[in-house]
RNA sequence: GGACCCGUAGCUCAGCUGGAUAGAGCGCUGCCCUCCGAAGGCAGAGGCCACAGGUUCGAAUCCUGUCGGGUCCGCCA
């Protein structure tokens, strides 16, 4: 594995953990104490230093000592430690040290030498990760309310990527259930449609999309008139994989558009047909998890047709559900909870004949679906018998607006806003191709269990409000500022591998080494981020570097002194220069994640 | 009736897994452009973190309850 660069607060955690184990050692400390709590982080204020640790309060009561007893040991101990300039003992038992700000250069060096592998980590320790996100099902395109679990699923991703995790990033087709028979009957008419017939108004119970005349012409121009006499138990099976292929296709072209790549596609009907779903409840059943019984009523909502009736049920109420699952339908079929047990089972298992089982499991979900979010992970904790664990992601509605105003959509008044119409509708004020760019950020601005408006207007102005706007425009300033330097030094060498040859000690100015601090910060970001399982966190740290970044240009306009370029200084223009690289290079590989092209200049 | 998510500034939302005086953008107020880096910059006002209890040295954060908003609720997917 390459080298990795180095994570200040690992850092200084260690040096924290070495001296208490010296204290202990010392009899001042017993052993053996527990050190899970003791957190290393920046301190929320920075006039209270560079790192604080909440070691000695965590250590007080185990320890049974006062915690500025312990404080002041550890301050003792601190003191001597590598680039620490003072330890300070504060609030109730606060330990805030200050580092040497050559400490802080030094890691300017690390993101010029490992450039955009900067912040890259092991935590992942190799280990397989699947995401699975969109599984829209394949019965026509994707609509606005997709695009943020796919890109949620596609940036977190790329995340645990990152942080040394192996990925597998997957759609889940549903290709097997009653809505695929019913496109493959709306196909049918438009074929016949497409053939001359008069078809009239679409019958209820069939999708009225005119995205379906495609796949019937189509159909009517490969097999011609092959079908129009036979029964529908001929053309069904012909007409329900044909309608599939082409809404998959179409599906994958609209991701491709957004940027989102998957690289697995799991057929729901394959899986059924494999025997897998029969051979997952099969394992349940042998667990004894599995039984006929009856279910009650939902309380206070009775649907009308309620009968009490005999079912196959999975006992998901000894794993953490409210009530036990129907796996069977009354036809005798496998629900769709079935079939997904299968699925998740598959792909927990799918790669441990190598020795690898896929143990984390991600699902992006749309909010619709809350309710079986605890089915799902008690499914998932007795199939694999505790041995994978499943994380929901929730992503909630996205409101559309325009004008001040929710975009309402209904499919029957015909304010239907599909994936495509959103971009296109973008590109059209940003310029062609940002369409994805302004999505995919503006979607990542918020957790995904919080609701969020999505404001064509706001979206798409190119002002400092627009935080996609904000964030390109402080990495276009960055190569701008490269590309002046060298007219104005034309001689002078502007790699990364010069920058790190650059006096860094003439970066002295306050704002620079908060810059510098500011960007020490990417590693443990990632990893915060990773382990939460929250991309958004990503989006709001490039908006606070674009933030420190646009500040310090700034302020070489009251101060010529300032400025990034000086022509009547060239040590420190490199100096500069190559914190400024730093600082696009960190912004680049964050907008990487996101897949988020880094603009080369605004225009 | 029940489950899940949310409730933080006028608005849209962060808050780094329990830390120190709760933050950002918009909006509002006040300063700052003859030109050389103003699609802007600087500063300020604005909060009972829905409410009530509890746990803790310490709570916006964890637990319980109440009230609001949302998503959903035996065989759909």
């Amino acid at each position: 594995m390459a080298p990795l660069a180095l994570n200040p607060f690992h850092f200084y955690r260690d040096r924290i953990l070495d001296a208490l184990k010296a204290l202990s050692e010392e009899g001042t400390l017993p052993t053996d104490l527990e050190t899970n709590r003791i957190t290393v982080e920046p301190p929320r204020d920075p006039s209270h230093g560079d790192i604080a640790t909440n070691a000695a309060m965590v250590l007080a009561k185990p320890a049974k000592k006062k915690p500025r007893d312990i404080a002041e040991h550890l301050a003792e101990k601190l003191g001597a430690t590598e680039a620490v300039e003072s330890v300070e003992i504060a609030g109730p038992g606060f330990l805030n040290l200050r580092i040497a700000d050559d400490f802080w250069r030094d890691r300017v060096k690390d993101i010029l030498t490992f450039k955009e592998a900067y912040g890259e980590s092991d935590l992942g320790q190799g280990a397989w990760v699947n995401v699975e996100y969109v599984s829209a099902n394949p019965t026509g395109p994707l609509h606005a309310a997709h695009a943020r679990g796919a890109v949620v699923g596609d940036a977190l991703a790329t995340l645990l990527e990152k942080v040394g995790y192996k990925v597998e990033r997957e759609y889940y087709i549903n290709d097997a259930g009653a809505q695929v028979d019913v496109l493959a009957r709306s196909a049918y008419l438009r074929y016949r449609e497409a053939l001359g017939e008069v078809i009239e108004a679409i019958p209820e119970g069939l999708y009225p999309g005119d995205y379906l005349k495609d796949v019937g012409g189509a159909l009517a121009e490969r097999d011609g008139e092959k079908w129009l006499a036979a029964s529908e138990d001929e053309w069904l099976p012909e007409f329900r994989a044909f309608s599939v292929a082409c809404m998959m296709d179409s599906i994958r072209e609209d991701l491709d558009l957004l940027g989102v790549k998957q690289d697995i596609f799991t057929s729901e009907k394959a899986l059924v047909e494999s025997g897998a779903v029969a051979a997952a409840l099969k394992t349940l059943e042998d667990k004894g998890l599995i039984y006929v019984g009856v279910l009650e009523p939902p309380k206070g909502k009775t649907p009308d047709d309620w009968e009490a009736r005999p079912q196959t049920l999975f006992k998901s109420s000894d794993f953490g559900d409210d009530v036990d699952r129907a796996l069977k339908k009354s036809d005798g079929s496998w629900t769709y909870f079935a079939s997904d047990i299968a699925y998740h089972l598959e792909k927990y298992q799918r790669r441990r004949d190598h020795g690898q089982a896929v143990r984390h499991l991600i699902d992006v979900w749309g909010a619709d679906h809350g309710g079986y979010v605890k089915r799902m992970s008690a499914a998932v904790r007795a199939i694999t018998e505790d041995q994978a664990d499943l994380d929901v992601k929730l992503c909630q509605i996205v409101h559309l607006m325009e004008n001040g105003k929710q975009v309402r959509m209904s499919k029957r008044a015909g304010t239907f806003v599909t994936l495509r119409d959103v971009l296109e509708q973008v590109d059209a004020v940003a310029g062609a191709g940002k369409g994805k760019d302004v999505v995919r950020f503006i979607m990542l601005t918020r957790r995904n269990d919080q609701t969020m408006e999505f404001d064509f207007a706001k979206v798409t102005e190119a002002a400092k409000e627009n935080p996609v706007f904000y964030v390109q425009y402080a990495h276009a300033r960055h190569k701008s500022s490269l590309r002046n330097c060298a007219e104005i030094f034309p001689d002078m060498d502007l790699s990364e591998s010069a920058f790190v040859q650059a006096s860094l000690g003439l970066l002295e100015e306050e704002g620079e080494l908060a810059l510098m601090r500011q960007l020490a910060q990417w590693p443990r970001l990632l990893e915060g981020a990773a382990e939460a399982h929250e991309p958004h966190r990503i989006a709001l740290y490039l908006h606070e570097l674009a933030s420190a970044f646009h500040a310090q240009w700034n302020k070489g306009r009251d101060n010529p002194q300032l400025r990034f370029i000086r022509e009547d200084d060239r040590d420190v223009t490199l100096a500069r220069q190559a914190l400024v690289r730093a600082v696009g290079l960190v912004i680049a590989s964050g907008l990487g994640i996101f897949a988020v092209e880094p603009a080369e200049e605004m225009r």
